[in-house]
DNA sequence: TAGGAATGTATACCAGGTGCAGAAATCTAC
DNA sequence: GTAGATTTCTGCACCTGGTATACATTCCTA
């Protein structure tokens, strides 16, 4: 993977900068290239009336290039959120000792709120807000979404794994419990914010939905639905 | 929606049997037909190999037509899974008195395990298995079971609201979860059964993994994830 | 500055899916 | 029965996402 071998000279100031060769750096720009083409043309005529011609010509790039750059239309939209995929297994795996991963998990989701991370869905800059509502405007865009999703649950069972001594099916469910919540929190606050709730009006909202869908999580859900009395 | 108005008669035993006349049987029947000529091409040659135009003219129809019964080529697999969507809610809702929906959810999963439901995985009857089979082995095939997925979890988030004081956002996180743990125990046995395992012989432990996977859900993750003593 | 590797392009092609106009079948009314 | 309204089916052309092939371009290396 690294580009120069010994001590050759592959570009002009690689020794200096340290830039990874004019090489790689095309393929980086085009790449932003084609999805920003993507995206501006899908905020400005919907994702289902842009081809992928239409893109290719935009980006001033051939179709085949596109589909060697991103494996599906779908794609140009989600691959932004790809690189949260396997968040939670990291933040598991990088929780300071004497944390469960249930602490980890909640205090790191609790962090992207005060941050206004876009994943938790309490982001309300333009950009975020159309993007999103795109994706949850089009049934094969939440698809691939899902997908993602289901790559979270199996890394994060393995972090689970790999960093506690529970059993593989303990870890199974558990992982599939933790992305659930946030799931179901970030998809609040998305459905919040998307019909213009601001995202600091949504917060202390947010803070407080967090704080109980974990506990119900931890302390799990027969103390919600508690029998009838009598 | 009704056929007869008046007392006019439609069809000829039409009072007598009751039968939803002649267009409405030709209709299923039809429908029936594309869906099994399509599972045993599927089956026989893979998912990716059969085209549509292949199935249209097995089932003696138009291409046209198939795409009138069937929106996706995906459905013609996965419509059989499509009836199960709203089960959940179902059981919530028509649960007996004096029972939390956990409880009567679990009831049912595990009387699924008994009667080797389909659904819980549990059924190794050959075509069933090959099904299965079939529907893990292809992505785009995976991305439509989540969209059930999805639609369970809303249904069932409706039926906890319906039948319960809980919070919308605890039906949400509760149906979320109870959700993910039918899905993994189901998926744990689909992976046992689909690696030549039995159903009987399967049967025991997948009675003993929904009971401890149920009861993490109702008694929280924080019983599985103690803190590392002192 | 030449050669090799990676990348890009043009073209043709396949398959899923839709729109349309007309044929065929079913239902309803006489 | 039969005429006509309605629904369904069909064949066809068409669009789009995605791929294969074969060739041109660009960049790296020496």
């Amino acid at each position: 993977m690294q580009k120069s071998t010994k001590c050759s000279a592959p570009g002009i100031v690689d020794a200096v900068t340290d830039q990874p060769g004019l090489r790689e750096r095309k393929k980086q720009r085009t790449r932003t290239a084609i999805s920003e083409a993507a995206i501006a043309l899908f905020l400005e005529h919907g994702f289902a009336e842009v081809s992928v011609a239409q893109i290719a010509e935009a980006a001033e790039v051939s179709k085949r290039t596109l589909f060697a750059y991103f494996t599906t239309k779908e794609d140009l939209v989600v691959h932004r959120m790809a690189d949260h995929e396997t968040e939670p297994a990291r933040v598991v795996r990088e929780r300071p000792p004497h944390t469960t991963p249930p602490d980890a998990l909640r205090a790191h989701f609790l962090d992207g709120l005060r941050r206004r991370d876009p994943i938790t869905g309490l982001c309300d800059h333009p950009a975020i807000r159309a993007l999103t509502g795109l994706i949850f405007g089009n049934p094969t865009l939440i698809d691939r979404m899902q997908r993602f999703k289901v790559g979270s649950e199996q890394a994060l069972a393995e972090a689970l794994c790999d960093t506690t001594e529970v059993p593989g099916l303990v870890a199974r469910v558990a992982a599939a419990q933790l992305i659930a919540v946030q799931w179901t929190l970030s998809s609040d606050n998305f459905a919040c914010v998307g019909s213009g709730q601001s995202a600091d009006a949504r917060y202390p909202d947010a803070v407080r939905d967090a704080e109980r869908a974990f506990g119900l999580v931890e302390n799990g859900l027969a103390a919600a639905f508690t029998p009838p009395p009598a």
